[in-house]
DNA sequence: GCTTTCGGGATTTTT
DNA sequence: TCCCGAAAGC
């Protein structure tokens, strides 16, 4: 192992003296507080990481330093993060540190394949057995769909969604059938929402299954009730570290705390990183407060904040520190940087309508294409994916390569969800989702009134589904036709798990997608997507060779739900900002601040404040995505659900501060007439229009414009809704020659009409495009 | 049992 | 406006 200290060092005591005249190869480079962040192993320790300071390093190198100095194995280091991705980098990083390969590391991975491995262990202390199902979002949803009909709840009055929404939120806030107060499950289905969710859980053991929550939950269960395997955990885990704490809901805070109790609180070697600054997930259920009370939960703690920048220019992390200043509920820290230079400022433009930023935003891609910039430097990041549309079409039309990061995944696709199921009954006969899932798939001729006998046979038996089968196929309770296919799929099903001993198991499922139809399915459909999808077949054929077995690859199915895009291709990523946390680009163009959208209005009106502060969150995550550029931009009028909306621009933009940005305004492109400058205004404070449209008065006077108006407009937040240009009954109320007065742009005469865009020629700023909840009659 | 049509809904998303 | 998922028709 070049370049790795010596293993036989003594245990590092109190920060670098110990650890000899000359610190190991892995400390290079790291700033003091990332040191100390390194050297402090024991005790509670917060690590308050803004954003681009070095966080994954001081984890990685954390767990290396403790590798190396033999402070533990790295059996006995718990290292927890949300996402696969962020897992599965963390073993890279700490594999290239210590040299080794990272199978020493079985406890680094996400909250839930953790839980996963622990209660597999011990399943028959919760109820399960150790080959239990993990049901996905999507099995979820049909199981509540069979107990709503079995209520005879109607599903269109009360969508099973809507209760997967509040079993998630429950979940998520650690609470049981018996937790879940009267008020909070009363209204769903007139009362009965918490006897659906004993039901509920009720049904997964007799599915021997676990939803997502489940996995903490019953973990958390498994250690209350059994204070000897919590202890044996306690003995085990000598080190605890946590990545993205700020994200951790109240479960992982009880999950965590349960394991971190084999010592005093004041005592536990646990280590949390995260950055309050960056929490973007409590419509989720994260509850930012677990970091801020970190140093109340665990006396003592030591905290340690990086504040120094590698990523940005000067005047992007003032934009975002400026911005992020404005929240209140936040630990405090300031992003600096070591580098005099300020770079380019912060940019922010004004256009028409959300089909001109598309062109706009193209246009400047191209330029810095021409200066050979590499595509992959540069990225979109969005409030809302329906945005995205509009850059898609775009660049489709530039020949512009982008790709879109998120959006449908790859094992939620239908065609793999199929193919997985039959994987699943192979390996599990009595998986009754899966089979259920496919017994008609493709089409074998039983239909609801077949499935129904079998469901109820199988509910009767008490026995799973293809056990129930088996017994129907030999009584004469189904008709012939139906009978004989259940018999040959039931063949089918077993000479598959016969083979499956024999043969590699991605040459099996070929096999049966081929055996079973399945295939020639989607060959013979005409539909443009099917060879897509046949396309996608094949991929996961090939994904399954990196598994040892078909148990190791559904497990990692079940749980890793994303798949790495190795994209060789140079394009632009087009992605929400949620997804780009963590992420980090050269150029980054920021679209749609504006009122309502971005902030949302959705999250105001729904977590008020916290709402509206944790939207600055988001957009501080988007400024701090960017290396050199950030380029924001707004349009004064989007379709949103097919209606034209005019817009203000975002309360955010009043939060830059002025030095780092640079307004510019591309009114002039829009036929030369465009509506440019509103924004400007909110830079300049001389301009009247900012001043006057943001008091109360005349949000009012807004507001009461609007309730005259018959079947008007809506009013949000103060601000007329356009109405759409094709709505008959909603033609404007101005006329033409008639003057009126716009706040920024004087008075003028109406000179054209096209729903409610107006045309006007103003006396001093001469002719523009506006529209008329902007307008007052003079 | 399969295809068409209608209606409702429409942020952010991981596991 | 547009897309998806459940009732009606063949």
């Amino acid at each position: 192992m070049p370049g790795v200290p010596s293993l036989d060092r003594p245990p590092a005591g109190p920060i670098t003296s110990q650890l000899g005249r000359r610190d190991p190869a892995y400390l290079d480079g790291l700033n003091p507080e990332q040191r100390e962040a390194v050297l402090t192993t024991e005790g509670p320790l917060l690590v308050l990481a803004g954003a681009g300071t070095g966080k994954t390093r001081v984890l990685t190198t954390r767990i290396a330093h403790i590798l190396t100095t033999r402070l533990a194995r790295g059996a006995e280091i718990l290292s927890v993060t949300f996402t696969n991705k962020a897992a599965r980098e963390m073993k890279e990083r700490i594999a290239r540190l210590v040299g080794s390969s990272v199978e020493g590391m079985p406890w680094l991975g996400t909250f839930h394949s953790i839980s996963a491995r622990i209660l597999r262990r011990h399943a028959e202390l919760v109820d399960l057995r150790s080959d239990f199902t993990i049901l996905d979002t999507d099995d979820q949803i049909r199981l509540i769909k069979q107990l709503l009909e079995a209520e005879n709840i109607d599903e269109k009055r009360w969508p099973a969604r809507q209760f997967a929404g509040m079993l998630d939120t429950w979940k998520n806030r650690g609470l049981l059938p018996r937790d879940v107060s009267e008020a909070d499950a009363g209204f769903f289905a007139n009362g009965r929402g918490r006897k659906l969710y004993a039901d509920y859980q009720a049904r997964l053991k007799v599915l021997n299954a676990a939803d997502f929550g489940d996995l903490l939950l019953e973990c958390i269960r498994l250690f209350r009730d059994n204070p000897d395997v919590l202890a044996e955990y306690h003995r085990r885990f000598k080190y605890m570290l946590v990545d993205e704490y700020q994200d951790s809901n109240v479960a992982q805070y009880l999950w965590l705390r349960l394991l971190a109790q084999g010592k005093p609180a004041s005592e536990a070697n646990l280590c949390v990183v995260g950055d309050d600054d960056q929490s973007i997930y409590g419509w989720r259920g994260a509850e930012v407060d677990n970091i801020l009370r970190f140093e109340k939960d665990f006396p003592g703690a030591k905290v340690i904040k990086l504040e120094r920048n590698y990523r940005s220019t000067g005047n992007i992390l003032s934009a975002a520190s400026h911005l992020i200043a404005f929240n209140e509920s936040r630990l405090g820290k300031t992003l600096q940087t070591d580098v005099a230079e300020k770079g380019e400022t912060v940019s922010v433009t004004s256009v028409w309508d959300s089909e001109e930023e598309a062109r706009s935003i193209g246009e400047e891609i191209e330029q810095f294409q021409r200066k050979s910039e590499p595509l992959n430097s540069m990225a979109i990041l969005v409030r809302a994916s329906f945005q995205m549309r509009e850059f898609e079409e775009r660049f489709i039309t530039l020949g512009l390569s982008y790709r879109v990061i998120g959006g449908p995944r790859f094992y939620e696709r239908r065609e793999i969800r199929d193919a997985i199921a039959y994987l699943r009954v192979v390996a599990n006969p009595s998986d009754s989702l899966s089979f259920e899932r496919i017994v008609n798939v493709p089409k074998r001729g039983l239909g609801d009134t077949t499935i129904r006998t079998l469901m109820e046979t199988a509910r009767h038996q008490n026995a799973p589904l293809t056990a129930a089968t088996r017994m129907l196929i030999e009584t004469e309770e189904l008709k012939p036709k139906q009978r004989t296919t259940l018999r040959e799929l039931l063949g089918q099903f077993d000479a598959w798990s016969e083979r499956a001993r024999g043969i590699p198991h991605a040459e099996l499922a070929e096999q049966i997608l081929d055996e079973s139809g399945y295939t020639a399915m989607w060959q013979n459909d005409k539909s443009p997507d099917s060879p897509g999808r046949l396309e996608n077949l094949k991929e996961l054929v090939r994904s399954m060779e990196e598994f040892e077995t078909l148990g190791g690859f559904l497990e990692h199915i079940s749980l890793v739900m994303d798949r790495d895009t190795v994209d060789a291709e140079d394009a632009v990523s087009i992605m929400t900002l949620h997804s780009a946390k963590g992420l980090e680009f050269d150029t980054v163009f920021l679209p749609g601040w504006e009122e309502g959208l971005f902030p949302s209005q959705r999250t105001m009106d729904e977590l008020g404040r916290a709402g509206l502060e944790e939207e600055r969150r988001l957009a501080y995550v988007g400024i701090t995505r960017a290396r050199k550029r950030a380029r924001i931009s707004l349009s004064q009028n989007r379709r949103i659900h097919g209606l034209w909306q005019s817009a203000l621009p975002s309360r955010f933009l009043d939060e830059l501060p002025a030095d780092a940005v640079e307004v510019k305004d591309t009114g002039s492109s829009y036929g030369g007439y465009g509506y440019g400058g509103a924004t400007a205004s909110r830079f300049n404070k001389m301009d009247p229009f900012e001043s006057v449209y943001e008091t109360p008065g005349w949000q009012r006077a807004q507001r009461q414009q609007a309730s005259r108006k018959s079947a008007g407009p809506m009013t949000i937040d103060g601000e007329l809704v356009a109405r759409s240009v094709n709505d008959p009954g909603s033609s404007s109320a101005f006329k033409l020659g008639e003057t009126v007065l716009h706040l920024k742009f004087g008075h003028g005469k109406v000179s054209g009409v096209e729903g409610n865009k107006l045309t006007i020629d103003f006396e001093t700023a001469g002719r523009k495009k506006v529209l008329d909840s902007f307008i007052r009659k003079a």
